[in-house]
DNA sequence: TTGAAAGCGCTAACAG
DNA sequence: CTGTTAGCGCTTTCAA
């Protein structure tokens, strides 16, 4: 990749401000010329170096996407969405796998800055002090994704989580289930943890019915906490005739203990998940679940980070319950 | 992110060069100079422009990632050992998520090249003349994962498909099984596609056992064409008694095909997967497949990657069966 | 329609 | 130990 501009224009017999003009459309030279330059480039094999460009626009045309787990579902579906605009849009994607790992995390949130990356947004985790204070020294446009923090001043792309656990109990219940264990996700998050909690407590509240600490057991979100969290819940003795799961994997991973125990599903626990990713989809029986918007949010995500960083907006998406086999009506 | 290196200087009242060195841990400053410096630096929130460092030397310590499809387990896997080694390294890494699309791939080699990324590695689709064209000229290391063409100088990194499917096939045979069908992948792949094609044919003529094409069906290696094969299948009305998929995915699919028809797993049918994602964990029954080493095929991918160019080996990477419930002895 | 020249922010000799 | 200076490859006035 040795061959620069003034290659180019050597080899055309013109200065290198005229090839600058035509790699960049501008206007101001013959057809001739024109003609005559984008021969050399084709010869030569020249390309613009985008880093001597950003040096001078101060443009990088490049983002930054900090996510917990490139592994899994809920963060692919939302890569794609993002990916998908920010292509459409001219811009590259530089992904950041935290491990959910401060030091780690810190440690992309410099390079990221180094690289003078144009937007950063930021994945499902929450969103520390140490973090907040970080990105906003950068002077770029930062949206929270699949979280939020209010005392940020970032936007954020999300469902309402409360009311997503809500409405997913709510349709347990209405299906006739009295007594229903949550499976949670970890109760320290203040996003896809306690407001999902909260969300599922209200709504058996509202029933009347029980919802104590008894009725909860705690996962990490993944497939093989869900697996532990719904033999906890089982060893509880408490006659469980449906499960509510923080996310699709959890889901999973309590329909896997139930196939291991011999039981049958969803005669015997009706099990809701939460995300609607393809796991859901190729469960069997095939998982009813909240569904968010994945790919989706990644779009909006993206379509806002471009669009500025003036509006602090919280978008809060629609959910809805996707509805297969994995829940027994029990009316 | 206006703060300059010069801002710095003039701050600390050294020269730039001064600062430089003490930013890149160079000799030649006085300790209190360097806490001089080191006090402006954060004072001023100084964070050295990585455009600028690269134009002089070079360097961009980036690299491309060009796959197929984001969404799906195996490309994730795969990312999450690139990644690993990647940022253990100092690289950061742009994906660019092909959608199998000729002109987005053409798009993305473009922006990679102007980005003077200083590696590509190549995922999963088969390496065509026009893309091996363009990734020769940019004279930076490309490795081939999950793939390889024998006609282009690159390395690669992948399992040996013929032998991984003559051994997953084999498996079935070794368990009593003798009418087996297979969902295969795009027949054209010549990599996923035909290899894994003739593996399973070799396996069965060894065994003395029915192989035409009536005992295949295709598939796109995802779960909806997994379910579409193996109806497919079904309605050849071949008596089979085991199915050999080439993708964890179209093997979910296959099983979802059964459940819906009401059929058992593994009584009325075996089966079994290839790749060993977490969906092969996460199937009921839990799916006996194929085992890739994922990751560490992209892992040692990375290696490669940063070890320069020299080598183009071709790497094969050990597979085994990971034995789990979907498939019945019937010996 | 064209070119000369001044930077963009930084590193790397080369002098002191 | 420290500063000056010449680029890295490109864009963008400003003149011609």
């Amino acid at each position: 990749m040795a061959v620069t501009i003034s290659d180019v224009a050597r080899h055309a017999g013109v200065s290198i401000a005229t090839v600058s003009r035509i790699v960049n459309n501008l206007p101001g030279y013959s057809p001739e010329t024109k003609d005559k330059v984008e021969a050399s480039i084709v010869e030569l094999g020249y390309k613009p170096n985008a880093m001597a460009r950003g040096l001078v626009n101060r443009k990088t045309n490049t983002i930054g996407v900090l996510l917990p787990c490139v592994t899994g579902r809920f963060s692919s579906e939302l890569l794609r969405g993002i990916e998908k605009i920010a292509h459409a849009k001219g811009y590259s994607v530089i992904i950041c796998n935290t491990d959910m790992n401060g030091e780690r995390t810190m440690s992309y949130l410099k390079t990221l800055s180094e690289k003078r990356v144009e937007g950063i947004l930021f994945i499902s985790e929450w969103l520390t002090d140490e973090y907040a204070v970080f990105l906003e020294s950068l002077q770029i446009p930062v949206v929270l994704v699949a979280t939020s923090n209010p005392a940020s001043p970032f936007p954020s792309v999300k469902v309402d989580d409360f009311a997503a656990a809500y409405s997913a109990t709510r349709y347990l219940i209405d299906h006739g289930h009295t007594r229903i264990g949550l499976i949670s996700g970890t109760e320290k998050d203040p996003i896809a943890g306690r407001p999902r909690i909260e969300g599922f407590k209200r709504a058996m509240k509202d029933a009347d019915l029980r919802c104590d600490q008894a009725c909860i057991a705690f996962g990490d979100f993944h497939f093989e906490s869900g697996i532990a969290a719904m033999a906890e819940l089982d060893s509880r003795g408490l006659e469980l005739s449906a499960v509510c799961a923080a996310s699709d994997e959890m889901a999973l991973g309590a329909m896997t203990y139930m196939h291991r125990m011999g039981r049958k599903l969803p005669e015997d626990l009706s099990i809701i998940g939460f995300d609607d990713t393809l796991d859901a989809l190729m469960a069997y029986p095939a998982l009813t679940t909240l569904h968010q918007p994945i790919e989706l949010m990644g779009e909006r995500a993206m379509d806002m980070l471009c669009s500025g960083t003036a509006d602090d907006r919280q978008i809060i998406l629609e959910h809805h319950i996707t509805e297969r086999d994995s829940v027994k009506d029990l009316r």
